[in-house]
DNA sequence: AACAAGTACAACCGCGATCGC
DNA sequence: AGCGATCGCGGTTGTACTTGT
């Protein structure tokens, strides 16, 4: 028997050899063809009348997760990311709800994502990835980082430090009456190593929640405060710019709104940014678990 | 060049929910 | 109500491909 085939026996009780394994070409279109002449559902019977010697289940699945024209293939864009980043912190495991607000992405698709990068990173970093930690990790670091490419994404010409952004919007530029990923990142430029809290005389010094995402006519985010209010920053000793003005609180935060299509009002509690625990200090809840190592190595997530 | 280890993703499996007779 | 068929979800596995040695 070939190896990816497999006897069984269906409800007629005549032997039947079933195939499992890769879907080949013909299989493929012989489902499409079918399902555009008969249309989905009722996956069994769809695969015996089309003749493929695969389960329904198989044939579902391969529809659903490969077929389907609408199934957008590629990386995962840091819009995306960012959004299944900031659902399953609030979801956890539910894929397919997941998924439901990624329009063109399987659940199978986010779920493994999730497994192969996501928790790669966690191993690494030697947190649990369903832990506080790891969430906090993931909002404090992975997140900004998002953000920021989406603003290289949506304008590659860009300079996407927040000083030069900065110092080149006038005090009477008009701002876009419905800003994008590009107008809240230029103003959300987080440090490359870990600054104090003490620095900042404002402690909700990063008072990152969530961005306003609308699925349905990609990802826009608020810019909540004009970054000309926030001019003169300094750099560090890396020469990454460090934010200086004592409102910088502002020029961090990233509002949460909501969804398109459904009202997604995410936990501003489950932010990890608190008075007592910011970003720029990350001194979760009273410790200081982010060696330099482990920030690095957090930061380099966008890799992924 | 050959091999091992790591990675990404398609596909399978088990199980609970739902449907229809 | 009971039962089998089907569906949908989340977890897991298999394998092709890539990268490192």
């Amino acid at each position: 028997m070939p190896a990816h085939t497999k006897k069984v026996r269906n409800s007629n009780e005549e032997d039947m050899e079933l195939r499992k394994g890769p879907w080949t070409l013909e299989e493929d279109s012989t489902l499409i063809h079918h399902i555009a002449c008969h249309g989905e559902g009722r996956w069994n019977l769809l695969a015996k009348f089309a003749g493929l010697k695969r389960t329904g289940k198989s044939c579902r699945l391969r529809w659903l997760n490969y077929l389907k024209p609408d199934i957008k293939r590629g990386n995962l864009t840091p819009q995306e990311q960012l959004m299944i980043l900031e659902l399953h912190s609030k979801w956890g495991n539910r894929w397919s709800k997941i998924a439901q607000h990624l329009p063109g992405r399987t659940d199978n698709e986010i779920k493994n994502y999730w497994r192969t990068r996501v928790q790669k990173q966690a191993r690494q970093l030697n947190i649990e990835s369903n832990s506080k930690r790891f969430l906090d990790a993931v909002k404090c670091f992975w997140m900004p980082r998002l953000i920021q490419k989406m603003e290289q994404t949506a304008s590659p010409t860009s300079n996407s430090s927040l000083t030069t952004s900065m110092n080149s919007r006038s005090s009477s530029a008009p701002l876009s009456p419905n800003p994008t990923a590009a107008s809240l990142s230029s103003s959300f430029s987080p440090p490359r190593k870990l600054i104090h809290t003490s620095s900042y005389p404002n402690e909700n010094s990063c008072s990152f929640t969530s961005p306003i995402i609308h699925t349905s006519d990609s990802m826009k985010i608020s810019e909540s405060t004009r970054a000309h209010e926030h001019p003169a920053d300094t750099l560090d000793a890396f020469g990454n710019t460090i934010y200086s003005h004592p409102n910088l609180a502002n020029s961090y935060s990233v509002e949460s709104r909501s969804y398109d299509m459904e009202t997604l009002m995410l936990d501003p509690t489950s932010a990890m940014i608190t008075s007592e625990n910011s970003l720029l200090g990350c001194h979760m809840e009273g410790v200081d678990w982010l060696s330099d190592d482990m920030a690095d190595s957090l930061w380099n997530m966008n890799e992924m």
